[in-house]
DNA sequence: ATAGGGTTAG
């Protein structure tokens, strides 16, 4: 017999289905040799799939290879995707190594697929070696694998080896755009997204579109996110879900409630992030009556939803209910997360609950096994600053684990404002010079909080500051040469020339673009 | 058989 009998393969099948002890799989490992069902593709799909849920990577690789003669790179693909898409994703790469290490040569399909695995685990040294082994098997110039290592590096924290990617290759395509925008979205860069989305010289898919509105709700640039809808309703684009999200989202950053609330009037599709958006948006301009009834009506609720609810009442000074929400939340079974206690913290802050305040910041050690990061130990020194205790606040950023920022030092220069505690507030000052020139970006946010709080005195005195220690740029703003012009950005707005790119852009391509969302 | 997207806090 050469191949399985159907009703014996569908029996195969099925018993691979399931979890099975060690004893059962043996049997069905012998089965599959002695009825020939080793040479059925689907069969061995199927094998690889369960043995990546109930095996070792080496037992695993051993197993697969002994089905073939030839070492098959499909079947140890699938092994490598199963893995990713496991609680334990490290294991497809240590397939990859079985793979590299015993002459199983991987094929063009390989590396993305063990690539993406990286980005689940934040492997960038895997990425690393990994891309040195495309190198020596001539992988390089491949399209989707140069797209993947823009991605992995972009979203293993090396911003800068994927801007050598996409700068390195020859021919991009929409995807090695979107890949680098998307990633400069996810790490904060947004005003970096726009500036690539107005050099992009391919037609945006909605993907891309989807990134370009994030970063135009972030910078809060209404025009380019304005514009983008316009080429969607130009392009007659169904919305989906995320689509339709991105957009929602964009007017709610942009603070325009009422465009928000159209959009949530039209969108044909909601979901929880859909909901979770329009109540952050009524969260923020302090419609809470609307916040509160959205909330309620919802079928579902995440823990994304009660941090909206409950940093919107935040916000708005009623920290009260705030924790009341919080401790409902709690009640209910949702494991509160870090984004929770900057809201509370924050709602205590600003509600000056200094008793509550100490108390939630110690739970979050206690009982919600959550380590603070620096934000918490902000919000903190904040509450415990307004309270006029910046003894107690002084004590805190002296023994947090880790460095204090420009954020906690400016808080600490508010609380040292009222109390009138030189010595303190000089160590503040000496702290925050420390910072020093490399930190520059430091001391334009610290003159923000200042302009924020109506402290133009203390703006001019940080540029005097700055000046004298030989930290070069205006704060608020940053020069870029380019081609012999410098041109001035300022922070956080766009330029008017990449304004008009970015329209220029969006006129160019509103007949091109790939609606490719159902 | 391989690549890219949305929600919370400050």
């Amino acid at each position: 017999m050469t191949r399985a009998s159907p009703p014996f393969k569908r029996i195969l099948l099925n018993l691979l289905q399931v979890p099975l002890k060690t004893t059962s799989f043996t049997q069905i490992h012998s089965l599959l040799f002695t009825s020939g069902a080793s040479q059925e593709l689907s069969v061995l799909l199927k094998l690889a799939e369960f043995l990546a849920s109930s095996q070792t990577p080496s037992s695993a690789y051993f197993t697969l290879k002994q089905t073939q003669r030839l070492p098959n790179p499909f079947l140890f693909n699938t092994l490598i995707s199963s893995y990713t898409q496991s609680s334990s994703p490290h294991l497809a790469f240590a397939v990859f190594k079985h793979m590299v290490s015993d002459g199983s040569t991987p094929d063009k399909y390989t590396f993305p697929l063990v690539l993406k695995s990286c980005v689940r685990f934040w492997g960038f040294e895997e990425a690393r070696q990994i891309h040195g082994v495309v190198a020596k098997l001539g992988f390089l110039t491949d399209l989707y694998v140069q797209n993947v290592l823009i991605h992995v590096y972009g979203l293993c924290g090396c911003y800068p080896d994927a801007c050598i990617m996409f700068d390195d290759m020859l021919v991009r395509d929409v995807v090695s755009w979107t890949c680098l925008i998307s990633v400069c979205v996810k790490g904060g860069r947004f005003v970096d997204a726009l500036t690539l989305f107005a050099q992009m010289d391919v037609a945006p898919n909605i993907t891309t579109i989807v990134s370009v509105l994030v970063a135009s709700g972030r910078t809060g640039e209404l025009n380019i996110g304005r514009s983008v809808h316009g080429l969607l309703l130009k392009n007659e684009a169904v919305l989906g879900l995320i689509a339709g999200n991105a957009l929602l989202d964009m007017y709610v950053k942009c603070e325009r409630i009422d465009e928000a609330k159209r959009m949530f009037k039209e969108l044909p599709m909601k979901d929880i992030v859909t909901w979770t958006s329009i109540i952050s948006g009524y969260a923020k301009c302090g419609c809470l009556d609307m916040a509160l009834e959205i909330f309620e009506n919802m079928p579902i609720k995440n823990i994304r939803s009660w941090n909206a609810l409950i940093g919107g009442l935040a916000m708005h000074g009623h920290g009260k209910e705030a924790l009341g929400y919080f401790e409902w939340m709690v009640r209910t079974g949702l494991k509160p997360n870090d984004v929770s206690f900057i809201a509370i913290l924050s709602a205590c802050s600003h509600s000056g609950l200094v008793e509550e305040g100490r108390r939630h910041f110690a739970s979050m050690i206690k009982f919600h096994d959550l380590v603070p990061k620096i934000e918490h130990y902000g919000c903190m020194v904040d509450l415990l600053g307004r309270a006029g205790l910046v003894e107690e606040a002084y004590e805190l950023v002296k023994t947090m684990p880790m460095k204090a920022d420009v954020l906690i030092w400016g808080a600490m220069l508010s609380a040292c404002r009222t109390s009138g505690k030189t010595e303190i507030s000089q160590w503040v000052r000496d702290s925050l010079l420390e910072l020093g020139p490399s930190d520059s970006g430091a001391f334009v946010l610290l003159s923000n909080i200042y302009a924020t709080n109506d402290r133009w005195g203390d703006i001019s005195r940080l540029r005097r500051l700055m000046r004298k220690k030989g930290i070069k740029k205006e704060p608020g703003s940053s020069i870029i040469e380019l081609d012999g012009w410098v041109h001035e950005f300022l922070v956080g707005v766009m330029e008017h020339h990449q304004m008009e790119d970015i329209l220029m852009v969006l006129y160019i391509f509103e007949k091109q673009m790939q609606i490719d969302e159902q």
